[in-house]
DNA sequence: GTGCATTCTTTGTGTTCACACTCTTTAATT
DNA sequence: AATTAAAGAGTGTGAACACAAAGAATGCAC
């Protein structure tokens, strides 16, 4: 019983077809572990993705823009997500000496505090993936699906 | 440069959470290719997987439970898109004889016939995953994703 | 039969997302 | 310098999702 229930009744045209569906499943399962991991501290994985990326900031500003640029997903929302942030003392808006239309995003300390505890957390989790997958096994997977990724756009 | 851009500024602790971020960042591209696919036709890829398992029922009625129980995303608004499939009379709601808590859902003929024009234009796309990955990189990346899957609930 | 837990569907609420648009500010063109 | 184009951030709207709770129908224990 190796395919997940919700795909085994389905039949495949093709290996090919099979992993496309099979990456469109995992990854919504792993996006629902880690919406339940992060859920008792009150804060949803979009969040968490921004909170991790002002971390690698190391207490520079950045800007909105580059914030978005890095994301998983690309959307139109930062801002809406950042509102989130600043409501819970987390992050701070400043604006931007250079360019004013730019907006300048940093971390408060209660922020950098509880994004390392999360970060913590999420480590821990991630480490897991070690025991299910070889360094091999991973490195051959990453090949795979980026040649994928390379054909969109 | 095979990373995508999104993720190449990150430093990766593992292969392996390397892997995790770039199946969350396939995933998310692949659904927005398919969205893009089905807007000219009105439809979103939620309410297409539905429909997607309506058609393989090949006209026999399906409880709504089972729909959800095939869904990639389980969740509990299967409700909700069949009604948007209702209000687009591509579906029928019927009562469920035996059993009278269910309610089986049904294609109408204006709904297989457009759920068989979609399949094509999406058929057509699956198709190209083949020029893409190889037959056995496909089974490899299915493998190494299944046992990940294996280890959830 | 009556009471009670279980199953199945629906609905309320809050969050996130895509898309399209506005507004302000900067850059480019002439 | 004035006009136009482009960039950056924010917002209105509709869709989908998670979570929780409701309601109706079934099955089981007694």
């Amino acid at each position: 019983m190796k395919t997940p229930q919700a795909l085994q009744m389905t039949t495949f045209a093709s290996p090919q077809q099979q992993l496309a569906l099979t990456v469109l499943y995992t990854a919504s399962q792993m996006l629902n572990r880690h919406r339940a991991l992060l859920k008792p501290h009150g804060i949803t994985p979009e969040q968490f993705n921004i909170l991790r990326i002002l971390r690698g900031q190391k207490g520079n500003p950045i800007a909105l823009r580059d914030i978005s640029g890095r994301m998983i997903d690309r959307n139109s929302n930062t801002s809406r997500l950042i509102d989130k942030l600043v409501d819970k003392h987390l992050v701070r808006r400043d604006a931007c000496p250079e360019d004013r239309r730019r907006v300048d995003i940093l971390l408060t300390e209660m922020g950098a505090q509880f994004t390392d505890e999360l970060a913590n957390i999420m480590d821990a989790e991630m480490s897991l993936l070690q025991d299910i997958w070889s360094h091999a096994d991973a490195k051959k997977a990453i090949d795979t699906l980026d040649a994928w990724n390379e054909t969109q756009s």
